[in-house]
Parts: structure tokens; sequence; C-alpha cells
DNA sequence: GTAGGTGCAAATCGTTTGCAGTACA
DNA sequence: TGTACTGCAAACGATTTGCACCTAC
């Protein structure tokens, strides 16, 4: 599935954080240390369930800032989940997709969370037997600048 | 699953609601001829705030229940949109993509995860204010038959 | 030392539910 | 006429916010 890595451990972590002078607290490095140690999504809730464990005195709310910061950041990726509540996800570099405008031909480049594509595979497999290994994904329609050149 | 195409118009709607055993109110009436009038994703406090210039005696309670029903009837088709709360987009035709196999060239048809990728493109467009018309996907693997044989 | 981070409790927001009254078939 | 539908208000769960205390830098 060729998509090339992003390394994205502690240590980038941290030193991003840095960059952005954020402080690196107790909390923080063990909320990111749990959140790094889940491959997958995850809920605000049961990252807060984990760190219970071992880790009485970390709040709810502050697993939530520390989640939205690292969404801000662009280090984690905040979806939908299937239910009513967010999960959150490491971010590494994903396949990316293209829009294309059928105005200007314009090709836009995005890469969304590979959430709902790896769900939607998942269901395919299961109904058809088909065994996917890549994909390909484009969008046609128009693009910002030309969708409100029309109206 | 498979279903041809069809033209959502009021009548179509009311027809199914009769054949599920649906009573047709009147606020059912305004609802669904609001929800058909809003061509684009729409949100049940939006769809109810449409409404109250008209009508103040209908329900938020009301908007939820009856998009609820239509979504249950595949009527509608609920999706998580950018932010917080859900929308609802009337259902139109599905279209169907291809699975291609790797090994023998199949191309499968099928039609399937309309509601998914009603999903995906709600959320592109919240993000990048693209609009989009249509699609391509395709997936690339292995049908089951080939599957089977290399293992 | 100080600005930013934390935890608690309370507030908020979208959504659902219990219930008594209402209206469609 | 009877049952499904409605609206209100209250409940609910996820998330945010106000505030006083705390801690990394």
């Amino acid at each position: 599935m060729a998509q090339h890595q992003m390394v994205l451990n502690e240590d980038r972590i941290k030193t991003t954080l840095k960059q952005h002078r954020y402080k690196l607290t107790r909390q923080r490095r063990l909320i990111i240390s749990e959140f790094i140690s889940s491959k997958d999504f995850i809920t605000p809730a049961d990252l807060y369930n984990k760190l219970q464990k071992d880790h009485h005195d970390i709040g709810m709310v502050t697993v939530y800032r520390t989640l939205d910061m690292l969404d801000k950041l662009g280090l984690a990726c905040k979806v939908h989940a299937g239910g009513d509540c967010h999960s959150y996800k490491i971010n590494t570099v994903e396949r990316h997709h293209h829009l294309l405008c059928s105005n200007c031909g314009a090709v836009i480049n995005f890469t969304c969370c590979e959430k709902e594509l790896t769900e939607l595979e998942g269901k395919i497999t299961a109904e058809t037997g088909f065994v996917i290994e890549n994909h390909v994904l484009e969008f046609v329609g128009y693009c910002q600048k030309c969708n409100k050149d029309n109206t």
C-alpha cells in the first residue's frame, strides 16, 4: 500500500511542542505516550480509561485538551467515529486522492483520514470476498473558486 | 442494497411511508417538503429553523424523528458533518463502482456504500469548499477466486 | 517569577426519551 | 375509535468553560 511513512514517535512530537512553545508537562507526556501506543483510532474516553489504570490523577479534560492540541498541530487526526463521539488517530502520511475541477481543470490533492476508506474496504471485502490492495479515488466537481463564480 | 435509479420526489416518499404504515401527518408533509427543497446536506437544526418561519408549531423533536425515519427507510442519508452535528441528505441514485482483479483482470461492478461515500463527500466539501458532482472509485486487489487459488 | 497548564464542577450543545394530549386512518 | 404521532420538558452523554491552584521554563 505504497505510502511513505512519517515516523511519528514521541521525540518528534515533543520537538514540535517545543517549537510551538507548548509546555511538556507530565500529563501531556503520559497522554502522548499512551496515544502513540494505540495504533488504531481511539476515543478520548478510551484513552482516559487506559490512563486511569496507572495514573488516577489525569483528568478527562486534559485528555481532551491534549488531543485537541495534537490535532491543531497536525500531529493527530480527529475524525467522526461511527457512533456519537469522536476518535483520534496518530497522523501518518496518507494516500492522497484527487479533486478534479470540471471548470478550470484544477487538480487538488487531498489526504483525508483513512478511517472511512479503510472501513469501506472492510465492508466490501466482507460482502464480495474481494481482497483490496489499493484504490483509485477521484472526485469530480467544482473547486471553491469556480463554484463561487458560477453563483 | 442494489436498488435502481429513483427520482425521489414527494410522491415517492409518501408512497413509501404508506407502504410501511407510517401516517402522513401535516408535520411530516411539511418537513419532507422542506427537506426535499434543500439540495445539499442540511442539519436538523437548519431544517427546523427554515420551518419555523412559516410554521411555528413544528417541534425540533419531530424534525429529528422524521429525519431518522427517512434514514431508516433509506430515503435519506444521515452523515457526520464537518462540525459537531449531523446532516441529512436526500438519497439519490446509486452510483456503481469497480473492483479490479490484479490477477485475472475481472471487473466486478458493485453498488454499495453510497452512504459512506456521501459522508466522505460531505466532509471533503466542508473542508475544501469543493462541490462534488461525481466520483470515480475503483478498488484494486484480488477477486475471491484468485485469492483462494493463491493461498 | 510568571504565563501557561491542570482538575474540578458547572455549563453547554446536540440529541433522545417519558408522558399526556392530539390527529390520522 | 384506536393507535401512532406530536410537543413539551426533562434527561442524557459528549465536550467545553470558568476558576483557583499548580508547575515547567
